[in-house]
DNA sequence: CGAGCGTAACTTACGTTACGCTCGGTGCGGTAAT
């Protein structure tokens, strides 16, 4: 038995181990990097537990939330013969960190759990260079991608940290990531050609549904009762908070146990909804995105919708709460078209090219100021600066950390400008995976195909679990789309298109091809118009 | 972008319509007020 299986088993119990862990776990161990996408449940976490077991220095693990931190914390010190493992946080005090990083100096942990917002404060990371980095981990990968540009701006500093311990050999986990979203996730880390390693994203007991609607209170009245009818416990996943608790308010009159959850109640309140949920206490939580990350419970019943999600990602996470115990569950998404103006609204305006340009202007005057002098100087709030200088790093206006920023030798007016593109730029790639997520909706093809693809996977068979199967309409459109004949821009086959640019193949369905482009993100094309027009090429 | 609210306007005395305003999701960390 290798040393990997062997650690796995004694220490932690996992006998055998699923496939792909040891495979991630031994590239580590060469000195590779590893981005493993793998369903939530699969014990992804397992790859920095051994790795960093068998490894002799210090593991970096950064991971979103503090709960989770805590979750991952209490796992390590369960298991047998694995090195101590401390989480560095704000929760904490001042004492308690310093008998943290004093058990990191002496070995006796040998894991340390931190938020990006962690390595951002340049005290840590020197304390952190003072110590061997032997492993950097990054938990929940996707929220690289989901949050970095805006919400937590801290996340795009995580490439520059790896480089500054020396990069060592780095893996990335994360459930749910299309393929343009692993290509950022490697992109913005700094991975050197990781190792891809993405496990199934099939979940076959899950029956997909969805259910357009046209007025408002029709949507309301066919999600409350569709949830009363079904048996079992239930996500209810609203677009805001207020909708949350007025779900929840109707199920309760409807004589179901329900509470609402959302960022906007107290810890103590979010701490007892989550506790009565998991007791199926209370059956239903209608909730908003804030519920999610860390929720493991095994016989979900069901998940609706009462709106659409940003994008097909986001919506793939949030059913895959339900069913995780092999069993029947209930998967439906309800939406109006006019949902769909609040995920645009999301997903965020033009930033003003003044301000952009006083930034710049202020960290080109004196070269090597912090974050925090910029701040002061533009008499701007940190979080909205941070917004600013995420946008003015990627367009390469801006360089250096939060505590020695540098300017590009522009003017004002330029940096600004090339900042405000690459805002548009983002837009655009929001505005196609909302797309996407429409066309997810309007599809007449198998609910399942459909997703799968987005994923990238194939499934070469109609499910037979979802609505347009059962309805006979998946059938009818395999007829009407099939004989394409050969396939002449195969998935992941690089392309050109006269207006777009440069773009991979996603998918290719029939006479339909879905095409990533760079600079416009998902477009889906027809194969005969491809093929009159001439206007893609392979390159 | 669009829902919901309040106020103004219109028409004719209570009720309808129109317009403009505001708000809408994720969490870290640190600071201020109890």
């Amino acid at each position: 038995m290798s040393l990997v299986h062997d650690v796995a088993a004694r220490s932690f119990g996992w006998d055998p181990l699923r496939p792909g862990l040891a495979e991630a776990v031994e590239v580590l161990l060469d000195g590779g990097d590893v981005l493993a996408v793998m369903p939530t449940g699969y014990g992804k976490s397992a790859v920095y537990q051994l790795a960093g077991t068998i490894l002799d220095g210090l593991t970096v693990a950064v991971s979103p939330l503090i709960s989770l931190q805590e979750d991952q914390v209490r796992a390590i010190r369960e298991a047998i013969d694995v090195p101590g493992a401390v989480a560095i946080n704000s929760a904490e005090g001042e004492r308690a960190q310093e008998r943290d990083w004093e058990a990191l100096a002496a070995g006796d942990a040998r894991f340390v759990f931190l938020a990006p917002e962690q390595l951002a404060n340049p005290a840590i990371r020197e304390r952190l260079a003072g110590l061997r980095v032997t492993l950097f981990a990054v938990d929940e990968a996707h929220c690289v991608s989901a949050w970095g540009h805006d919400f937590r701006p801290d996340y795009l500093i995580l490439g520059d940290v790896i480089d500054e311990l020396a990069h060592p050999p780095t893996v990335a986990l994360t459930a749910t990531g299309a393929p343009p979203v692993r290509a950022e996730i490697a992109e913005r880390l700094h991975l050197a050609h990781p190792r891809v390693l993405a496990t199934g994203f099939d979940r076959p007991n899950l029956r997909l549904e969805v259910a357009r609607h046209e007025r408002d209170s029709e949507k309301r009245d066919a999600v409350v009762s569709q949830a009363v009818r079904l048996a079992g416990s239930g996500l209810i996943y609203a677009a805001t908070r207020r909708d949350t608790e007025l779900y929840a308010e109707a199920l309760v009159a409807a004589g179901s146990t329900s509470a609402p959850y959302h960022a906007g109640l107290t810890a103590a309140e979010r701490e007892d909804v989550y506790e009565r949920f998991m007791a199926g206490r209370a059956r239903v939580v209608p909730a908003t995105s804030a519920f999610g990350m860390g929720i493991d419970k095994p016989d979900v019943r069901f998940v609706l919708h009462a709106s659409v999600t940003d994008s097909l990602d986001s919506y793939y996470q949030e059913i895959g709460r339900a069913g995780r115990d092999g069993e029947a569950a209930e998967i439906t998404l309800h939406y109006r078209p006019e949902d769909f103006a609040l995920t645009r609204f999301f997903s965020g305006g033009e930033p003003d090219a003044q301000e952009l340009a006083a930034v710049f202007a202020s960290i080109a005057h004196s070269p090597g100021s912090s974050r925090a002098d910029i701040a002061e100087h533009a008499g701007m709030s940190p979080r909205s600066l941070g917004r600013l200088l995420g946008l003015l790093r990627d367009a390469r206006a801006v360089s250096g950390t939060d505590d020695d920023l540098q300017a590009a030798p522009l003017d004002a007016g330029q940096a600004a400008a090339r900042a405000v593109a690459e805002a548009l730029l983002r837009k655009r790639i929001e505005h196609s995976r909302s797309q996407l997520m429409q066309e997810y909706a309007e599809t007449a093809r198998c609910r399942r195909q459909f997703l799968l693809g987005y994923f990238g996977e194939e499934l070469a068979e109609l499910c037979g679990n979802c609505d347009t199967c059962s309805s006979g309409s998946a059938a009818r459109w395999m007829t009407e789309h099939a004989g394409a004949g050969e396939q002449p821009f195969p998935p992941a086959a690089r392309v050109r298109h006269e207006s777009w640019g440069g773009g991979v193949v996603m998918h290719a369905d029939g006479d339909r091809l879905t095409v990533f482009f760079d600079g416009e993100g998902y477009k889906v094309l027809s194969l005969d118009a491809v093929r009159e027009g001439g206007l893609l090429t392979l390159v």
